[in-house]
DNA sequence: CACGGCTGTCGACAAAAGTCAAACCGAGCG
DNA sequence: CGCTCGGTTTGACTTTTGTCGACAGCCGTG
């Protein structure tokens, strides 16, 4: 009996306990273990995914300005955390919501891509786990040797992980030193391959970053601060997935852009949902860019931001109509 | 703030307890209330499916038994509960673990077919909440005015309820005193879109009649005891939605079969996903009949009755080989 | 306007679940 | 052969949760 307890006998704890409702002592007493047992299985049921428990993410939706913002960006979903005298600071909030979220949009034999930075990272560590054996989580972009915890790798291979899920890493870098380099990269088979397979997503997550200093990509050297700013005075409104948008949500020129490994646009816009998750307020001018381009058609954000976004582009719409 | 506590703070409390993991008196505390009343919009939060708690049925499917069935009978998924001396009868199993697929087995967007039975009615009674607005779930036959509390409508309607869906019902007797009446019936426009609309169904939920005295067409008087005997001689090996099939699961050519309005076993067999329930031993025979017209994909058997189909599809399988 | 009925709320108590240190058990190793 | 080590199991204890009866506000009604 003490060969291979653990997965079977935690299924049936869970099944006796969850699904059939008994008590704690009655699952004890029919599977003849102590009562201290069946609580440890159950509290590794939960962790490991066997069993799930899901809340409606309907309250941030019925927010009339949820709607409005649907209306107006022309989005398919948007969540709205709102941002009242909670003691908790709203960022956390931001990333349970769109962790449940996240998961509620997943189904079955789904293909998942995931960008990486503290955004996502957060999400996969406060996301519960679930038990999705088949469902793939690829990698967006190449990796940056950095000295954070949230590289991309590490995003995929954690979200991964809670999902049960299969993970495709991305063995490049995400930027190179030239442009030919860059380009031979990608042509490799393996590569090519990874790159391809992005569009066949039905579901992906990632965040925007912002184009100055404070940036990520100039955090993990892969631009200096300068070089970023210049970027910036050509016109860079905004970071996803490692690359470098303009104020419409196209890819900018720039010799940067050349040199890095990651999906296409293009093939992020075929991809049927695309979550887009801002915590902060600081991120307003990128979060456009992203949905301008076309790049976003599931939105949580603060209701700070939320209503900043419905401002800026309430004006516009009048002047359409 | 007692006017209306009740959505709002529900989905507050349950947000804060089960996706922050707050304890209750936190969220009392945060939300102002008292810990009792926390309590008690929890569990209605839990029986309005506003936080869903689902297990992993994964456990009766990773049976060796399941997989031979599988393969056997050319099924889907077969879930089978073991019988193993538990002290709880055998037949609850089944329809708890059948609520379980039946509700795993829902995607947002679905159109659902229900028949009736007991077996129906009892899953529908233990299924827990969910809350599925954009779900249609659509009676597949029409009414008996029966003794009893699983009639048609109330299994469809129950079912409904639980899932937060639109309940579709039939306005029509199950069966007729004549042929032309229910050929009449059938080409009334109404009953005639309720009919056709069954085909656009992705999920279904029965289980099969026995055709013998006891079967529920005979106690609820649509069939005697004698027309049934005889029926029986005639070929009649089982039923489904209140249609008598034949040994091979095509509809009995009889004229009982002509006085009812139920869904064609054509329109049922273009439905994605036919989850088929059996908890009674006695139900062999039809279920051999279901299965054989290709009425079952999926499909939740007790451990004694899984063996006999395998006993039974064995020799057969042997002899093709 | 007084009256039940209804619902939501609360405090207090009982029940259930979580946790921890200690005991246990088999496996591998010196 | 006896040892430690990693893991599981257990009983005892603490914390958390469920529930009950009582009370308070609101409503429609007589």
């Amino acid at each position: 009996m003490a060969i291979r307890p653990a997965e079977q006998l935690i299924h049936k704890a869970a099944w006796l306990y969850y699904a059939h409702g008994l008590r704690q002592d009655q699952v004890a007493r029919q599977l003849k273990i102590s009562r201290a047992s069946v609580a440890m299985y159950l509290r590794k049921a939960r962790e490991t995914g066997i069993v799930n428990i899901s809340t409606s993410t309907q309250l941030f939706t019925d927010d009339v300005m949820a709607r409005k913002l649907e209306d107006a960006l022309k989005l398919d979903a948007v969540w709205i955390v709102p941002e009242n005298g909670h003691v908790a600071d709203p960022s956390t909030d931001i990333a349970v919501l769109a962790a449940s979220v996240f998961l509620e949009l997943i189904k079955k034999g789904d293909r998942i891509g995931v960008a990486w930075g503290r955004t996502i990272y957060t999400i996969a560590d406060i996301m519960s786990y679930a038990d999705l054996q088949d469902v793939t989580v690829v990698q967006l972009c190449g990796n940056l040797g950095a000295p954070y915890s949230y590289r991309p790798d590490q995003c995929t291979m954690e979200i991964a992980r809670r999902l049960n899920a299969k993970g495709l890493n991305f063995y490049a870098p995400l930027v190179l030193t030239t442009e030919e380099l860059a380009r031979g990269l990608r042509a490799e088979p393996v590569i090519r391959e990874q790159l391809s397979g992005i569009s066949a997503c039905n579901l992906a997550l990632y965040s925007v970053g912002t184009v100055d200093a404070d940036s990520h990509v100039v955090k993990c050297g892969a631009l200096t601060a300068s070089e970023m700013e210049a970027l910036r005075r050509a016109g860079a409104a905004g970071v996803i997935a490692g690359q470098i948008i303009d104020a419409q949500g196209k890819a900018l020129d720039c010799s940067y852009n050349r040199r890095i490994i990651s999906a296409e646009l293009s093939s992020l816009r075929k991809i049927e949902k695309r979550l887009v998750v801002v915590q902060e307020d600081s991120k307003f001018g990128p979060l456009v860019a992203a949905i301008a381009g076309g790049l976003c058609t599931h939105l949580v954000v603060g209701a700070r931001m939320a209503r900043r976004l419905l401002d800026h582009a309430g004006p516009a719409a009048e002047k359409v109509a």
